[in-house]
RNA sequence: GGCCCGUUCGUCUAAGGGUUAGGACACCACCCUUUCACGGUGGUGAUACGAGUUCGAAUCUCGUACGGGCUACCA
């Protein structure tokens, strides 16, 4: 009997949530729900100096906008609580007195100053970094080199310390990644990474294994920035709980910016967005911009986050969310970083417009027509403007400009198209389209074309020199649907009126 | 500096020893459209380099170069 599927997105919540972020949130949802397994989002705010306030509530709601909602997490409660790491404390320090009973780790009483000294003595040409590894540690204050009497008295007067995994020496740590195969890595190369720091809190490290464990974790995917302390994971895993019930883990590849790595702070420099949503660095009161806010379709946004680093081995590229969890499999993951590529962002948003129906975009349409101060006052006249239009709009921001003209008449006009070939014979025209479409009885495209043409033709005029004008009139600029699909919608009543108002223009 | 990971058109990628190295975005051309788009058709364009293994290498091995990650009491 297999274990069931368990995966968790473990952020820690210090900002925005980028690219890379949500593309491991997707994979480890997709993953799961191909397998029947639990996503379980857990928060890793272990680091108090780097809270902010919000940023948790904010992964949430990126989450939801997505669609990528957890089984299990502080929000959606589940059995394996507290889902936040800041209220789990208790239990590591507990982990860590084990590992030190088994000689794996030790205390170190190490003052930050005591660090920089270290750092500063040992630093040499070949070795611009040193660690606190195998072959530092006995040179410094730690319960290796300290007696018994002495450490147990520091303990006692609750002097600062930190506990530190002991690394060992001529090993070779070897696990399988389910992108990469398998990694190995020297031991005498690792560092006495710390375990629980000085405030009582574990760090990544520590915690990361033990509630893997606790919550029955069975596959664990971040980002690759994670491979070079996963030897330290590995070894936590075998000390504590036994290899044979470690996870198995992926490491994602990077998401890069156009020259190299995605920096999350200014994606304005880009010029798209590296957020999913909107995010208000309280710091700097900058307002950093999101996929959300930008125009993306949620579908949209997962679909090229997915295809980010991973496809099926067919051609298709636009899937729906219950195909990328029928289709995705951990094997088929790139292991090359990918440049992420704006222009191709914008095609799978287009895709996903046109794709969507009409009905489910009116009211985030109506929402962003509104906030740019169009009033609109039926849902049926919207409905056919945004069929109308939606075909030539990227992002849900683009209906502004694609459909702004049919809420409020042209205020301007493009006369330099039309007005050097103006003569009377073309004002003449208008006068009797303007009497023939008051008559008109069906309202339809078709049927206004069929007449605007057998005007021309008895008044030999070559409609071509007429249509122009007439959307111009209408529409304000040589943009935009058909003239007579614009005028069918816009109503009788109204396409007179713009055609009076801009035969009066035309004559000025 | 050290360690780890990576490298196919400008970009995302397919091809797991035998293909004219395929698709998509972008770009260009043409068609459609009496507007601008959409759309359609076609085109330009890639296996980083060097050795080796093999009848045969984008694919396997090694080296070099380049890129990235890590090298905190941050995650």
């Amino acid at each position: 009997m297999s274990k069931k599927v368990r995966v968790r997105f473990a952020p820690s919540p210090t900002g925005g949530l980028h690219l890379g972020g949500m593309r491991t949130v997707l994979y480890n949802y997709l993953f799961a729900k191909k397998n029947g397994g639990d996503f379980i989002v857990r928060i890793e705010d272990t680091d108090q100096t780097r809270f902010v306030a919000g940023a948790e509530e904010y992964i949430f709601n990126c989450l939801e906008w997505a669609g990528l909602t957890p089984d299990e997490s502080p929000l959606h409660g589940g059995a394996y609580g507290p889902y936040r790491q800041s209220e789990r404390k208790p239990s590591y320090r507990q982990y860590a007195e084990q590992l030190i009973k088994d000689d794996y780790a030790y205390y170190a009483f190490d003052t930050p100053e005591d660090l920089e000294k270290m750092r500063q003595d040992f630093k040499t040409e070949q070795n611009p970094s040193p660690q606190y590894d195998h072959s530092i540690r006995m040179k410094m204050r730690n319960s290796l080199t300290l007696d018994d009497a002495e450490v147990k008295k520091l303990l006692n007067e609750n002097v600062k310390h930190v506990v530190r995994i002991k690394m060992p020496t001529d090993e070779t740590v070897s696990f399988t990644d389910i992108i990469r195969g398998e990694v190995n890595f020297d031991t005498n190369l690792v560092d006495d990474k710390v375990l629980l720091k000085a405030d009582g809190m574990p760090t990544y490290h520590l915690a990361v294994v033990v509630d893997d464990y606790l919550m029955k974790i069975t596959h664990a995917f971040r980002g690759e920035e994670w491979l070079s302390s996963a030897p330290v994971h590995v070894l936590l895993w075998k000390y504590l709980f036994g290899l044979e019930n470690m996870p198995q883990w992926a490491h994602l590849p990077l998401i890069l910016g156009p020259n190299g790595k995605l920096s999350k702070r200014d994606g304005a420099k880009y010029g798209f967005p590296v957020f999913a949503m909107n995010w208000l660095d309280a710091k700097t009161g900058e307002l950093i911009e999101g996929f959300k806010e930008k125009g993306f379709l949620p579908e949209a946004f997962i679909n090229l986050l997915a295809l980010l680093g991973w496809n099926d081995g067919t051609d298709q590229e636009i899937f729906t969310k219950e195909e990328l969890v029928e289709k995705f499999s951990m094997e088929r993951v790139h292991s090359g970083g990918a440049k992420f590529d704006y222009e191709k962002a914008k095609w799978f948003n287009h895709e996903w417009i046109k794709r969507k129906e009409v009905r489910s975009m009116m009211s985030d349409i109506r929402l962003l027509l509104q906030e740019k101060g169009i009033v609109i006052e039926n849902d049926i006249f919207l409905e056919k403007v945004i069929a109308l239009v939606k075909d030539r709009c990227n992002l849900l921001t683009d209906f502004y400009e694609q459909s702004s003209f049919f809420f409020k008449s042209p205020e301007q006009y493009d006369l330099g198209a039309v007005k050097p070939k103006w003569n009377d014979a073309k004002q003449l025209f208008f006068a009797e389209v303007i009497r023939n479409f008051e008559l008109s009885i069906d309202w339809k495209a078709h049927t206004l074309e069929t007449n605007f043409k057998e005007i021309a033709a008895v008044n030999d005029l070559k409609p071509g020199e007429l249509m122009l004008p007439l959307r111009i009139m209408l529409v304000g600029g040589k943009f935009g649907p058909g003239v007579f699909d614009i005028a069918e919608v816009l109503g009788k009543k109204e396409t007179l009126s713009r055609i009076t108002n801009g035969l009066n223009a035309l004559t000025k």
